[in-house]
DNA sequence: AATGAATGAGGATTCATTCAT
DNA sequence: CATGAATGAATCCTCATTCAT
């Protein structure tokens, strides 16, 4: 059991987080200054590098804790379902439902792809690894078990398949700026565009045409 | 016509553009810095502000460069085909070309999604989202094409999907080092998932299975 | 006789000072830039080499002339009358009527005090001084003669009254940012503070009371 | 009462200041760098901006603190006085004695006459333009006295008055380069000059010729 | 553990001046 | 004479990180 210091050191921990987690959905990981995260914690900048020990690390850290948080949707989504087929539809049901009512953490999720996490000593780079991994292979096994059961094509390979879909979803659930302008331009609302990128990921690995009804309405 | 000394500002202008492509490829565009660039491109510092007004407008520059280099690749793999479905798949595999052909280009384009392109006034910036657009109809003509003729599902709105399989293509072909990390931590070497990415991608618009025949080999 | 040649350097001379006064006028030498008056002059950077040989130089220039225009009218202004008195007086009047006609020579000239021009070498400073000198010794005679016939105190110094009288007009003539914003915070107008300037001017020389009437309402 | 801390950053905060002040004096703000402070002051560059939000900000500062100065030996002078007449002398002795006394603030006083305050959003600027306020406030209520005794012409406007002699004086007081090769041309040497100046100021505003005797010698 | 003042290298940008054409 | 592209030193300001208290 933790005593209340070591309660209180996780508490101010998970602030500094949620500080970051914020702004950097806002401008982008660059863009946050230590300083900027320090006053909106309401803690001395140098506090910051007693629970971090650099910026980089303190990024990763927010990354690994997006992952973790998408990780336990993703459980609480799939669990309840027994087939492969099942697992699979629920795991991009569980995604899509994380991004609709956590806009903010999947903003900051994408916003982190610009940072290069390349020091593999760090804790906290190996701990965003490991979760990340594990929504990977929670994906696969979906994959894995539906092949099985004959619902998903035999050809599919689950580690990358599972890999490029979960890519292809945070991408298209935060538009760049660019893409933005480029549905302004066509005259295409935002939810059409994530309607149908929903739609052709999910044809992507299925083997026959997915009812449309079986994927709930967006908002 | 154009007087030698237009001409020659022309050639520095892209010996400037090639300079700052290579260094975003190489690191990406925040480190990358404007001394780096003159001192790559054997000029002065602030030459390079007689060419762009800021650094951000340099990077758009790069940007729109890039995007013209991919539509000339796009319409040169598209034309000779007659259906709206080959063109579909030429497009896919002109990109595909354009990639393996041109790794570094590729991995400047995604770099550069981390910068925000927001000074509206800024030609260069014009350009870069006109380029984009040409790109996207093209892509978008051929899907309206083949659902004419009916190769592909009716339901297909063309701009959306056009730009979501674009993403997902620039995505894939230039994974983030985090991807990397995961696979190489599931022994699976970046062909294999180039592979699988480009699979999904095609079958995600088709109709029927398309034949794996159909697309050349990677490298 | 001037060659034809030599009356077009002339003019050019001319029209670069006058887009250099101008530019003075409204943002001061210091934010100006020989760029801005190339391109305002319609001229090369490179030709403004040719007829100065540097910034400090071309702005020594825009003094001179301003000086220079300013004896101009000094003269036409006392030039008319006989006594001391009437040429002290005229030559208050003179510059007034100057700063109303050309407020932004005037306006020019004042930011103009903030450069410092030590080098003496150059002709342009030492033509600035010299008609700086001019002016002063035209209102320093005036008070001379006016003394001499018993108009004016006996213990005034022609010389360095004259030398205070034309700062205290300029400086008068054109408030500083402080200044203005010092009169807004108390409500009162600049012609209420110019017509109190001339006021405490024109009585700080003179023997008797003037009479108000003797000069003629600022617009 | 404030902690130590406070009083510290009291201090280096005035030793900031009092090293710009110095520079200024010596060259002017135009000339001085961010980095020549920091070097004399002996901090690092960043320091100045923990004290300072710009270059502009620490001139207003600056200049508000000479201001107060200013403000501070006329309010000594002028207090041991009864009458407005009194009073009205006084504060001119006051600023005199204040230039010869501190040679540098006023020199630093004039050359901040140069920059625009008009980031009237910054507290160094309100600041300074509250002291500039004061300064005029206390001249005019003598003069306001001093009418109201008899002893000043009734027409006389206390407020504008006492803006456009400051001006007088402090312009007087820190002739330009300009000003000083007119009287080394003219062999009139600057205490000729000052006490010239000085005698209209008096006079500008007194009803009766001023009794010479009544102001103190110059230095 | 916590603070927050201090650091100083580093980066974007400007602009007077030059010089090849 | 005229050009205007090129120069590059100089300047302001930022911000990740450290360290004395």
């Amino acid at each position: 059991m933790k005593t209340r210091m070591e309660l209180k050191k996780e508490e101010k921990r998970k602030a500094i987080l949620d500080v970051a987690e914020k702004i950097i959905a806002e401008k982008g990981p660059y863009i946050m200054t230590m300083d900027e995260i320090a006053k909106e914690a309401d803690v001395a900048t140098g506090t910051l590098y007693l629970y971090f020990k650099n910026k980089n690390s303190l990024c990763a850290a927010v990354n690994a804790s997006l992952n973790k948080e998408v990780n336990v949707e993703l459980k609480k989504s799939m669990d309840p379902y027994e087939t492969g087929s099942e697992k699979v539809r629920a795991a991009g049901t569980g995604i899509i439902q994380f991004v609709y009512k956590n806009p903010q953490k999947w903003k900051a999720g994408t916003e982190l792809y610009q940072i290069k996490f390349d020091d593999s000593e760090d804790p906290n780079v190996q701990e965003l690894i490991k979760e990340d991994d594990i929504g990977i292979q929670m994906i696969a096994d979906a994959y894995r078990q539906a092949i099985k059961e004959g619902d998903l094509r035999e050809d599919i390979d689950p580690i990358p398949t599972a890999i490029f879909i979960k890519m292809a979803l945070t991408n298209a659930f935060t538009p760049t700026t660019e893409q933005k302008l480029l549905l302004e331009l066509n005259n295409i609302n935002m939810n059409q565009y994530l309607s149908v990128a929903r739609d052709l990921i999910i044809r992507s690995t299925h083997k026959t045409r997915p009812e449309d009804k079986s994927v709930e309405k967006l908002d």
